[in-house]
DNA sequence: TTGACATATATAGATGCTCGATATATTATA
DNA sequence: TATAATATATCGAGCATCTATATATGTCAA
């Protein structure tokens, strides 16, 4: 029931994560990071979450991946946005608003607005 | 992945129905009917979704049932919010506040906001 | 009065998202 | 050399929501 422990992600996570990568090409690891950052640690993504997430959202082709070698580092693999991955955060994006919009429409209504 | 079709009301379905109660007793159909008008028919929620919700609410100690008889009308289940319920409708609504601005805030930053 | 549809509540099974647990390997630090 | 942080990965469990189905009543039109 509700958000519970889920780490508040919700069925946001694949949004936030083709966010992140809006702009700037970033590995696993690093995302969690970021996001738990940027999101002043309200969003601890966890790895089991994460690796089965970037996977799934490669094969549907919105992100791709590739190594890359860094010195005195083990390769990371890192990943990219694909044009269908910019749409389709835009269009997940432009739902979130509508969404949270509703929501905040609705706990703002007091005890009853518009009764029919 | 993502919200899907899951009609959108991800987590937030009990926080809804709580508010829904804020103010108001309703039956079941009542809510869906409700929630749709409400939210312009962003929120249909579905019967089997609700039902089993409102059983969970109620083990819970949030709402409470009654049944009302109406003239020409079969008796219906009222619900009414307890003092639990709605003590927890208010935490869930700072929950719902601090989540949305921080997914809000995740959006609007653009390619990197104060990257370290 | 018969059928169709809206009202009204309910349960079971399927699906999908996220988590915890676990595994493996490298790098940095004590 | 042991420990922790880095880095990727998979599996099974838990939970929320959906679809499908069941049941019963009230209303309206044919």
């Amino acid at each position: 029931m509700m958000a519970n422990k889920r780490n508040a992600l919700d069925g946001n996570t694949a949004m936030l994560v083709l966010k992140l990568l809006d702009g700037q090409d970033m590995y696993g690891y690093q995302m969690i990071e970021e996001l738990a950052r940027r999101s002043d640690r309200t969003f601890e993504l966890k790895a089991g979450t994460l690796y089965p997430l970037l996977h799934a959202l490669e094969a549907r082709g919105l992100i791709c991946s590739y190594e890359k070698d860094e010195e005195t580092q083990r390769p990371r693999k890192y990943y990219r946005l694909t044009r269908a991955g910019e749409k389709h955060l835009a269009e997940k994006q432009a739902a979130w608003t509508a969404y949270s919009n509703t929501v905040d429409r609705i706990l703002q209504g007091g005890v009853s607005f518009g009764n029919a």
